[in-house]
DNA sequence: AAACCGTACAACCGCCACACC
DNA sequence: AGGTGTGGCGGTTGTACGGTT
Protein backbone atom coordinates (compact mmCIF):
# COMPACT_ATOMS: atom_id res chain seq x y z
CA UNK A 1 0.00 0.00 0.00
CA UNK A 2 1.20 3.73 -1.19
CA UNK A 3 1.90 6.39 0.83
CA UNK A 4 -1.03 8.54 0.91
CA UNK A 5 -1.02 11.67 -0.95
CA UNK A 6 0.00 14.80 1.45
CA UNK A 7 -3.07 16.15 0.25
CA UNK A 8 -5.88 16.26 -2.25
CA UNK A 9 -4.46 17.54 -5.24
CA UNK A 10 -7.92 18.00 -7.75
CA UNK A 11 -8.97 20.28 -5.21
CA UNK A 12 -5.61 22.66 -4.72
CA UNK A 13 -4.89 25.36 -6.31
CA UNK A 14 -1.05 25.63 -7.53
CA UNK A 15 1.12 28.11 -9.21
CA UNK A 16 1.58 32.00 -7.80
CA UNK A 17 -0.38 32.75 -4.71
CA UNK A 18 -2.36 35.16 -5.05
CA UNK A 19 -2.48 38.42 -2.46
CA UNK A 20 -5.62 37.26 -0.41
CA UNK A 21 -4.15 33.78 0.00
CA UNK A 22 -1.25 35.31 0.98
CA UNK A 23 -3.37 37.65 3.84
CA UNK A 24 -5.42 34.29 4.87
CA UNK A 25 -2.21 32.31 5.72
CA UNK A 26 -0.63 35.13 7.69
CA UNK A 27 -3.80 35.68 9.57
CA UNK A 28 -4.01 32.10 10.18
CA UNK A 29 -0.77 31.92 11.26
CA UNK A 30 -0.91 34.95 13.30
CA UNK A 31 -3.53 33.03 15.45
CA UNK A 32 -2.44 29.76 15.95
CA UNK A 33 0.62 29.81 14.92
CA UNK A 34 2.66 27.17 12.64
CA UNK A 35 2.35 23.73 12.95
CA UNK A 36 -0.18 20.90 11.52
CA UNK A 37 0.63 22.37 8.04
CA UNK A 38 -2.04 19.38 6.72
CA UNK A 39 -4.51 20.63 8.40
CA UNK A 40 -3.60 24.26 8.20
CA UNK A 41 -5.05 24.86 4.57
CA UNK A 42 -9.05 23.72 5.54
CA UNK A 43 -8.53 25.47 8.59
CA UNK A 44 -7.13 28.52 7.31
CA UNK A 45 -9.90 28.51 4.48
CA UNK A 46 -7.12 28.00 1.88
CA UNK A 47 -7.76 25.47 -1.36
CA UNK A 48 -3.89 25.11 -1.02
CA UNK A 49 -1.14 21.70 -0.16
CA UNK A 50 -0.13 22.18 3.61
CA UNK A 51 3.71 22.12 1.93
CA UNK A 52 2.70 24.75 -0.12
CA UNK A 53 1.48 26.58 2.56
CA UNK A 54 4.76 25.73 4.49
CA UNK A 55 6.47 26.62 1.63
CA UNK A 56 4.74 29.95 1.45
CA UNK A 57 5.39 30.95 4.71
CA UNK A 58 9.09 30.16 5.35
CA UNK A 59 10.16 31.45 2.37
CA UNK A 60 8.35 34.55 1.78
CA UNK A 61 5.69 35.18 4.39
CA UNK A 62 7.57 34.82 7.52
CA UNK A 63 8.39 38.31 9.19
CA UNK A 64 11.81 37.86 10.08
CA UNK A 65 12.94 37.74 6.95
CA UNK A 66 15.70 40.08 5.70
CA UNK A 67 14.85 40.37 1.68
CA UNK A 68 16.76 42.35 -0.43
CA UNK A 69 20.27 41.60 -1.66
CA UNK A 70 22.32 39.84 -0.09
CA UNK A 71 25.56 41.52 1.20
CA UNK A 72 29.28 40.91 0.35
CA UNK A 73 29.62 39.90 4.07
CA UNK A 74 26.82 37.77 3.25
CA UNK A 75 28.57 36.42 -0.12
CA UNK A 76 31.37 35.10 1.66
CA UNK A 77 29.85 33.32 4.15
CA UNK A 78 27.89 31.41 2.37
CA UNK A 79 30.90 30.47 -0.15
CA UNK A 80 32.84 29.32 3.15
CA UNK A 81 29.90 27.36 4.45
CA UNK A 82 29.20 25.77 0.97
CA UNK A 83 32.92 24.52 0.85
CA UNK A 84 32.49 23.25 4.25
CA UNK A 85 28.70 21.77 4.23
CA UNK A 86 28.59 21.58 0.29
CA UNK A 87 24.42 21.37 -0.29
CA UNK A 88 23.51 21.63 2.83
CA UNK A 89 21.06 24.32 2.35
CA UNK A 90 19.37 24.47 5.85
CA UNK A 91 22.13 24.60 7.85
CA UNK A 92 23.83 27.13 5.58
CA UNK A 93 20.51 29.01 6.26
CA UNK A 94 20.45 28.34 9.66
CA UNK A 95 23.68 30.66 9.81
CA UNK A 96 22.51 33.75 7.76
CA UNK A 97 19.91 35.07 10.09
CA UNK A 98 16.63 36.38 7.78
CA UNK A 99 17.95 33.98 4.73
CA UNK A 100 15.91 31.27 3.55
CA UNK A 101 17.27 27.63 2.60
CA UNK A 102 15.57 28.47 -1.26
CA UNK A 103 16.77 31.89 -1.26
CA UNK A 104 20.23 30.97 -0.53
CA UNK A 105 20.00 27.86 -3.17
CA UNK A 106 18.72 30.24 -5.79
CA UNK A 107 21.34 32.74 -5.17
CA UNK A 108 24.26 30.10 -5.61
CA UNK A 109 22.76 28.27 -8.53
CA UNK A 110 22.53 32.16 -10.30
CA UNK A 111 25.10 34.55 -8.78
CA UNK A 112 28.15 32.31 -6.71
CA UNK A 113 28.04 29.37 -9.01
CA UNK A 114 28.77 31.10 -12.15
CA UNK A 115 31.35 33.52 -10.53
CA UNK A 116 33.23 31.15 -9.08
CA UNK A 117 32.89 29.31 -12.25
CA UNK A 118 34.22 32.15 -14.28
CA UNK A 119 36.58 32.22 -12.14
CA UNK A 120 38.18 29.05 -12.97
CA UNK A 121 37.40 27.99 -9.49
CA UNK A 122 34.73 24.51 -9.15
CA UNK A 123 31.78 25.24 -7.05
CA UNK A 124 31.37 21.61 -5.91
CA UNK A 125 35.01 21.24 -4.85
CA UNK A 126 36.09 24.88 -4.28
CA UNK A 127 39.17 24.00 -5.99
CA UNK A 128 40.46 25.26 -9.55
CA UNK A 129 39.00 23.77 -11.72
CA UNK A 130 42.61 22.47 -13.60
CA UNK A 131 43.63 21.64 -10.66
CA UNK A 132 46.40 18.36 -10.64
CA UNK A 133 43.80 15.63 -9.20
CA UNK A 134 46.75 14.71 -6.92
CA UNK A 135 46.69 17.71 -5.48
CA UNK A 136 42.63 17.77 -4.81
CA UNK A 137 43.15 16.63 -0.85
CA UNK A 138 40.64 18.72 0.09
CA UNK A 139 38.79 18.87 3.41
CA UNK A 140 35.65 16.69 3.72
CA UNK A 141 32.95 16.71 6.58
CA UNK A 142 30.91 13.56 6.26
CA UNK A 143 27.99 13.98 8.18
CA UNK A 144 27.13 10.22 7.74
CA UNK A 145 27.57 9.70 11.16
CA UNK A 146 25.87 12.38 12.26
CA UNK A 147 22.61 10.79 13.48
CA UNK A 148 20.93 14.44 15.05
CA UNK A 149 20.61 17.69 13.76
CA UNK A 150 22.53 18.62 16.70
CA UNK A 151 25.47 15.87 16.68
CA UNK A 152 25.72 17.75 12.57
CA UNK A 153 25.45 21.17 14.50
CA UNK A 154 28.69 19.67 16.43
CA UNK A 155 30.59 18.59 13.86
CA UNK A 156 30.04 21.96 12.16
CA UNK A 157 31.68 23.71 15.58
CA UNK A 158 34.54 21.17 15.35
CA UNK A 159 34.98 21.67 12.08
CA UNK A 160 35.43 25.15 12.56
CA UNK A 161 37.89 24.91 15.18
CA UNK A 162 39.79 21.72 13.59
CA UNK A 163 42.71 24.46 12.87
CA UNK A 164 44.71 23.47 15.52
CA UNK A 165 46.74 20.87 14.27
CA UNK A 166 47.10 18.83 17.69
CA UNK A 167 47.08 15.38 17.84
CA UNK A 168 43.96 13.35 19.15
CA UNK A 169 41.79 16.14 18.44
CA UNK A 170 38.48 16.05 20.31
CA UNK A 171 36.75 16.57 17.49
CA UNK A 172 38.05 13.31 15.95
CA UNK A 173 35.98 11.37 19.85
CA UNK A 174 32.72 13.58 19.22
CA UNK A 175 32.79 12.83 15.40
CA UNK A 176 34.19 9.60 14.39
CA UNK A 177 33.11 9.71 10.72
CA UNK A 178 34.58 13.22 10.41
CA UNK A 179 37.40 13.18 7.61
CA UNK A 180 39.74 15.22 8.81
CA UNK A 181 41.66 15.32 5.71
CA UNK A 182 43.29 19.01 6.41
CA UNK A 183 45.25 20.79 3.57
CA UNK A 184 47.94 22.57 5.35
CA UNK A 185 49.82 25.44 3.00
CA UNK A 186 52.02 28.24 3.92
CA UNK A 187 50.54 31.39 3.15
CA UNK A 188 51.53 32.20 -0.58
CA UNK A 189 50.77 35.95 -0.01
CA UNK A 190 51.27 39.23 2.02
CA UNK A 191 47.61 39.81 1.95
CA UNK A 192 46.75 36.39 3.49
CA UNK A 193 47.67 37.35 6.24
CA UNK A 194 45.86 40.88 6.45
CA UNK A 195 42.50 40.69 8.63
CA UNK A 196 39.87 39.61 6.43
CA UNK A 197 38.29 42.40 4.56
CA UNK A 198 34.86 42.62 3.41
CA UNK A 199 33.41 45.00 1.10
CA UNK A 200 36.11 47.85 1.44
CA UNK A 201 36.32 47.30 5.03
CA UNK A 202 37.85 44.90 8.00
CA UNK A 203 35.43 42.87 9.13
CA UNK A 204 35.98 42.50 12.61
CA UNK A 205 34.63 38.75 13.09
CA UNK A 206 36.56 36.32 12.68
CA UNK A 207 35.09 33.26 10.55
CA UNK A 208 34.35 31.01 13.68
CA UNK A 209 32.32 34.14 15.08
CA UNK A 210 30.47 34.30 11.86
CA UNK A 211 29.34 31.05 12.14
CA UNK A 212 28.69 31.37 15.67
CA UNK A 213 30.75 29.74 17.56
CA UNK A 214 31.92 32.84 19.30
CA UNK A 215 34.72 32.54 22.04
CA UNK A 216 35.27 28.97 20.50
CA UNK A 217 38.77 27.66 21.02
CA UNK A 218 38.97 28.63 17.29
CA UNK A 219 37.61 32.11 17.41
CA UNK A 220 40.11 34.55 16.61
CA UNK A 221 38.78 37.78 17.66
CA UNK A 222 40.60 38.71 20.60
CA UNK A 223 43.96 37.92 19.43
CA UNK A 224 46.26 41.05 18.87
CA UNK A 225 47.78 41.80 15.43
CA UNK A 226 48.60 38.39 13.62
CA UNK A 227 45.49 36.70 12.92
CA UNK A 228 47.84 33.54 11.30
CA UNK A 229 46.24 31.26 13.90
CA UNK A 230 42.51 31.77 13.40
CA UNK A 231 40.01 29.31 13.92
CA UNK A 232 38.73 29.61 9.98
CA UNK A 233 41.67 28.48 8.45
CA UNK A 234 41.52 24.88 8.54
CA UNK A 235 39.88 25.47 4.64
CA UNK A 236 42.82 27.07 3.22
CA UNK A 237 40.96 30.18 3.31
CA UNK A 238 43.42 32.52 4.40
CA UNK A 239 46.19 30.27 3.22
CA UNK A 240 45.69 31.74 -0.20
CA UNK A 241 44.72 27.70 -1.03
CA UNK A 242 41.18 29.19 -1.45
CA UNK A 243 40.85 33.25 -1.38
CA UNK A 244 37.40 34.41 -2.33
CA UNK A 245 37.60 38.08 -1.18
CA UNK A 246 39.40 38.56 -4.58
CA UNK A 247 36.33 37.69 -5.87
CA UNK A 248 33.80 40.40 -7.52
CA UNK A 249 30.46 39.34 -6.12
CA UNK A 250 27.89 41.21 -7.64
C1' DA B 1 7.83 46.84 -32.20
C1' DA B 2 8.46 42.19 -31.94
C1' DA B 3 10.97 38.10 -31.29
C1' DC B 4 14.36 35.95 -28.89
C1' DC B 5 17.31 34.93 -25.08
C1' DG B 6 19.13 34.88 -20.46
C1' DT B 7 18.35 35.60 -15.65
C1' DA B 8 16.10 35.48 -11.22
C1' DC B 9 13.28 33.44 -8.15
C1' DA B 10 8.87 31.41 -6.56
C1' DA B 11 6.90 27.13 -6.38
C1' DC B 12 6.55 22.17 -7.00
C1' DC B 13 8.05 17.33 -6.63
C1' DG B 14 10.02 13.35 -4.76
C1' DC B 15 12.53 11.51 -1.27
C1' DC B 16 14.09 10.95 3.44
C1' DA B 17 14.13 11.16 8.53
C1' DC B 18 11.73 11.22 12.50
C1' DA B 19 7.90 10.66 15.70
C1' DC B 20 4.15 8.19 16.96
C1' DC B 21 1.25 4.20 17.36
C1' DA C 1 9.81 -4.05 15.37
C1' DG C 2 7.33 -2.44 11.75
C1' DG C 3 3.90 0.63 9.56
C1' DT C 4 2.16 5.18 8.87
C1' DG C 5 1.81 10.22 8.94
C1' DT C 6 4.11 14.48 8.87
C1' DG C 7 7.63 17.81 8.37
C1' DG C 8 11.71 19.06 6.18
C1' DC C 9 15.19 19.12 2.57
C1' DG C 10 17.38 19.38 -1.96
C1' DG C 11 16.75 19.21 -6.87
C1' DT C 12 14.19 20.81 -10.53
C1' DT C 13 10.76 23.31 -13.13
C1' DG C 14 7.87 27.20 -14.54
C1' DT C 15 7.35 31.78 -15.47
C1' DA C 16 7.85 36.71 -15.18
C1' DC C 17 10.87 40.14 -16.45
C1' DG C 18 14.61 42.74 -18.50
C1' DG C 19 18.01 43.12 -22.05
C1' DT C 20 19.49 42.40 -26.76
C1' DT C 21 19.01 41.79 -31.59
Amino acid sequence: MGRSPCCEKAHTNKGAWTKEEDDRLIAYIRAHGEGCWRSLPKAAGLLRCGKSCRLRWINYLRPDLKRGNFTEEEDELIIKLHSLLGNKWSLIAGRLPGRTDNEIKNYWNTHIRRKLLSRGIDPTTHRAINEPAASREVTTISFAGSTTKEETEKCITAGINSNNKEENSPVSERCPDLNLELRISPPYQQQALEPLKTGGRTSSLCFACSLGAQNSKGCSCNESGSSSNSGYDFLGLKTGVLDYRSLEMK
